[in-house]
DNA sequence: TCTGGGGTCCTAGGACCC
DNA sequence: TCTGGGGTCCTAGGACCC
């Protein structure tokens, strides 16, 4: 069996741990940039406020709502306490976003399973003051639809799908577009077939779903059987891309101040690609205007290139971004946003210098530079040492109006409590 | 005025190799 | 009339996830 712990409204329940008085209000965390609600709080969810809700509409139709910023940090790190817990009872898991952890109970002789996945929850709910729901059952797929059950139906917040009458009548009262995997197209076609619940997908002949849906259409349907076939990753895998972009506070016109940002957005990203210990051979830029102003010219622009020896290093790769902005930049509109995205991405171990490599003799040096970089940035707090590039004012940075405290990962936002 | 950011996998078709 | 069989690599597009 396999199970599922997810975060009820995980993003407001982190907000409220530490605001005690957004217990019982309808709140929303917005998207970066203040752009539109993201996560609601169940009383948000009631008003009917939608995922994806435009934050300007949001405050004139609901000025009742307790808005915030969204808080990486404190939503990451509350994660890692969640997951700290789970392993303490079932050491098998994969952590599979931000809110939600699969593990693997199979090799387990669970004597009691459900009272201990209602231990489990009231465990972390002690612990960290999140609410969750768990989802147990023959695949991950199938946990999935556990978990949904347990949101909607269970009073103790546990759902177990352990007999074939319990599996089909949950595949048969789940919407086809609410099955993971099922998007929006194939949630479209498979209605207009008259396909509209899990069951019906699941009762159709395996070879037209293969064909129709390719090889993973037909994972999912051989899932929703009770055959495995999506694995656990226990360990997270190297990303084969790693993009970074934000939208402006405000938006901007002026090559400089691009630049400045996709300078910023680069060192994010080159980080991150040391952080895996991996380096890349292609870089692309873009910019682009908001798609939302119908009135005014929209531009998309971008440009990708192939480095001749794959890198890792910050300069070199803003002074990359910066001649491709040069490049591409038009003069007279209003970005929105730029961004870079890094491809190509292998070991560091294994780089093939190129045969003229202007820089041969000063990668080792440069590396320890970066090393020391990283080092310092990771004890005493990001960006204590940047490049002098990615600016000094930063006058275009998004737009963070409602953003709480990192109470748990910053020390001068540690709350503060004082005993007569 | 105002609408996020970060990923993955699969398939088809073209260019090229012997 | 009639033209093989086996590959690789790359890109674009389409689908999906949180």
């Amino acid at each position: 069996m396999f199970g599922l712990v997810d975060g009820n409204n995980f993003y407001a329940s982190c907000e409220r741990v530490f605001q005690p008085k957004l217990i019982g209000k309808p709140v929303v965390v917005l998207s970066n940039n203040d752009g539109c609600a993201i996560a609601r709080s169940q009383e948000a969810k009631d008003l009917g406020i939608r995922m994806g809700h435009p934050y300007f509409q949001l405050r004139e139709t609901h000025p009742q709502v307790w808005v915030r910023s969204s808080n990486y940090p404190l939503y990451q790190d509350m994660m890692h306490r969640v997951t700290a817990i789970i392993r303490r009872y079932f050491p098998d898991q994969e952590i599979y976003s931000i809110d939600e952890c699969f593990c693997d109970l199979r090799g387990y002789d669970l004597l009691q399973p459900q009272s201990l996945a209602i231990r489990l929850r009231a465990e972390i709910l002690r612990c960290t003051g999140i609410p969750v729901c768990i989802g147990v059952a023959r695949t991950k797929t199938l946990a999935k639809i556990a978990n949904r059950l347990a949101k909607k139906k269970a009073p103790d917040g546990v759902w177990f799908l352990d007999s074939d009458e319990s599996e089909a009548s949950a595949l048969s009262g789940t919407d086809i577009g609410d099955v993971w995997g099922i998007g929006r197209r194939y949630a479209a076609r498979l209605t207009a077939m008259g396909i509209c619940d899990a069951l019906a997908f699941a009762r159709l002949p395996a070879d037209w779903v293969q064909k129709e849906m390719t090889i993973v259409g037909l994972r999912l349907w051989k899932e929703l059987n009770g055959q495995p076939c999506i694995p656990m990753e226990y360990t997270r895998a190297a990303k084969k891309g790693i993009g970074t972009s934000r939208s402006f506070g405000t938006p901007q016109t002026e090559l400089p101040v691009l630049q400045e940002a996709l300078a910023t957005y680069i060192a994010l990203a080159a980080a991150k690609l040391r952080g895996q210990q991996s380096v890349c051979a292609r870089i692309q830029g873009h910019a682009h205007t908001s798609g939302f102003i119908k009135s005014e010219d929209q531009v998309y622009i971008t440009r990708e290139i192939k480095l001749p020896t794959p890198t890792s290093n910050t300069g070199e790769l803003i002074k990359i971004g910066a001649w491709i902005l040069r490049k591409i930049f038009k003069p007279g509109y209003r970005y929105q946003k730029v961004g870079v995205q890094l491809g190509d991405i292998r070991p560091e171990s294994q780089v093939q210098q190129a045969l003229f490599d202007p820089l041969a003799e000063r990668r080792g040096k440069r590396a320890k530079a970066m090393a020391a970089l990283d080092q310092i940035n990771q004890r005493h707090g990001r960006d204590t040492v940047r490049l002098a590039v990615t600016g000094r004012e930063q006058q275009w940075t998004m737009k963070q109006q409602f953003r709480s405290s990192r109470y748990t990962t910053s020390w001068s936002d540690v709350i503060k409590v004082r005993a007569k």
